[in-house]
DNA sequence: AAACAGGCCTAAA
DNA sequence: TTTAGGCCTGTT
């Protein structure tokens, strides 16, 4: 695996920074961003870019090209809006650039003893390559997955970037405290309907430390980790696996969501454990979700 | 118009 | 321990 490397920094016409990395392998901008992980981003049409998402992390606006051309020690991509010194700090790691998915995808395959099994997760794997679990903040991926239970993306993304104008300090996600200042009646009148207590409920217990970010990120019993996110109302098996690989990067989790369901009855012998997985399970899980999702679509 | 959307809670067997 | 309804809202 060749680390990702700084070809050149600078400044665009209108005097934002930019980074250019190269040596991105295995790596793709649009399934990345596509893949329904990140609720903040939307794609953008940048002349000189095959494609863009410009959206708002750790409380920073960027927006992640990935460049026009093929490259034989992988995929190029600029950074507007950031220098090389917060690519290095921040992006980075963010991007989960510092991982080897060639060697992950090696051995989520590996794992699969029934042949018929590995067969359809070696297609899924084709499909999905290029994805990588981003590095969130983990209690912006709580409350995001706490909004995305029945409900559908749009509405999930409308009721998100609301909360962080009316909460948030400069486009950044609300705190805590914010939203516990704020109200279950006004979390309501977001139109988050009956995810306004939860929310709300999600809030205070991180703000009194009933339910500890800090400890759940350092705990390593992964039972444990779910068992500390159940606590907060609204809170179940599927949304805490999302927080617990999105937001903690526990990539043990393996979200089982309607989609899944779909995918594991489908195409899957009932044999099929995803424990065989491990560490691998949630980079698998999105794979088959990317994969399913694109099967149903079609068009993409 | 009725059903559905990346679930979970509550009540009841 | 497992199984139905119901839930806010917006779209199709």
């Amino acid at each position: 695996m060749i680390k990702p490397y700084i070809i050149e920094e600078g400044a665009t016409e209108n005097g934002e920074s930019y980074v250019k990395v190269g040596g991105c392998t295995n790596f793709s901008v649009m399934k990345t961003f596509d893949c329904g992980q990140a609720f903040r981003f939307d794609p953008v049409e940048i002349e000189g870019y095959s494609v863009a998402f410009s959206g708002i992390a750790f409380g920073r606006h960027v927006t992640f090209c990935e460049n026009e051309g093929t490259f034989d020690d992988g995929t190029q991509i600029t950074v507007i809006g950031s220098d090389a010194r917060e690519f290095d700090s921040i992006w980075r790691h963010y991007l989960a650039l510092d991982v080897d998915y060639d060697e992950i995808d090696r051995a989520i395959l590996e794992s699969i003893p029934n042949p018929q099994d590995r067969e359809e997760m070696r297609k899924a794997v084709e499909c999905g390559a290029g994805i990588r679990i981003l590095r969130q903040d983990s209690f912006e991926c709580l409350i995001s997955f706490i909004i995305s239970q029945n409900n559908n993306i749009p509405r999930i993304k409308k009721i998100i970037s609301a909360l962080c104008e009316k909460y948030g300090t400069g486009g950044s996600f609300p705190t805590a405290e914010a939203l516990v200042k704020a109200g279950v009646e006004e979390i309501f009148a977001l139109r988050t309907g009956f995810r306004a207590g939860y929310i709300y409920d999600a809030a205070v217990k991180v703000l009194s430390g009933e339910v500890d970010l800090a400890k759940i990120n350092a705990c390593e019993d992964y039972d444990r980790a779910t068992e500390m996110l159940c606590k907060i109302k609204g809170v179940g098996p599927k949304v805490s696996a999302c927080v617990l690989l999105f937001g903690f990067g526990k990539t043990e989790a393996f979200p089982i969501d309607v989609w899944m369901r779909r995918s594991l009855e489908r195409h899957f012998t009932p044999e099929f454990d995803p424990a065989v997985l491990g560490k691998n399970a949630g980079i698998a899980q999105q794979y088959l979700f990317y994969y399913e999702r694109w099967m149903q679509g079609g068009d993409k």
